[in-house]
DNA sequence: TATAAAAAGACAAAAATGGTCCTATAGGTA
DNA sequence: TACCTATAGGACCATTTTTGTCTTTTTATA
């Protein structure tokens, strides 16, 4: 239960690398595939879409690659989960209060609002400085 | 992220109604799964592997059914999710020591140990005694 | 014995996961 | 301008997981 997906794994294996560089430099996507060990394609996908939401920068055309789009110490572990793996959300009743019609009855409700306060609470404390620091 | 899935909303509805029946009555499969709104059949694949681990009773033949195992009170919310989605274990890289090559290199490794310590933690802070009080 | 009810196992549709491949677009460079 | 390089976007697809159903078997009771 609650496993992470490849996608997830990938997106960080990805996102540590570029935290790894010496700030500036922008690196291709398939240097950054071959160094993580991850399907090019697959992780050009998960790097787009960090692109979109700006926690990284990429340039088209000759000389093009990706580079944080931000310092890695301002870039916390649940924005690059949640980036992929959408939120985190232990229950689908935690979606919206009215989504759910057994949501007045249910008293399962408040655990899984505390559990997800939780995990939240402890990826939001990780950065992915402090993670390409702990693996260099 | 994290979500669990019918098969566990199902368990915990089920076994929350029969935490709220009289003490030492058994109920049909049918009655249950009409009452709780989960489909018969799929119901039955739950509760019957909850039988085989303990939580509840069945028994065979006319006036057969379903009971709690144990009393509701000994039976905590992360059994009932455990039984049905297996371990709670937000990376593969928890399952064991040496399975992930990456290991000594992951960073990230103490963080979902950490996560998976405190999503533990609170289902095991909850008992089925609790939850069918809750929303009687 | 007939009947009632769970147990077990095979099967299957639908959704999610984990990708691939092709074309389009943008940016350098000769 | 023409050409090359590299990401962006979209269509597609195989496999696995989820969410069930259906049929047969076993066990217990009346």
């Amino acid at each position: 239960m609650m496993e992470l997906t490849r996608k997830g794994e990938y997106a960080i294996r990805g996102i540590v690398y570029l935290a790894q560089l010496p700030p500036g430099k922008v690196a291709l996507i398939s240097e950054i595939a071959e160094a993580v060990e991850v399907p090019q394609t697959f992780l050009a996908k998960i790097l787009q879409s960090f692109a979109k939401i700006g926690i990284v920068n990429s340039f088209r055309g000759a000389g093009g690659g990706f580079m944080l789009g931000r310092p890695a110490s301002r870039i916390t572990l649940r924005e690059v989960v949640e980036a992929v793996e959408g939120p985190i959300m232990p229950n689908r009743c935690l979606i919206g209060s009215g989504t759910c019609e057994r949501d007045s009855t249910c008293g399962v409700h408040p655990v899984w609002r505390e559990v997800q306060q939780r995990v939240v609470e402890v990826l939001d404390g990780v950065t992915i400085e402090e993670l390409a620091a702990r693996q260099k």
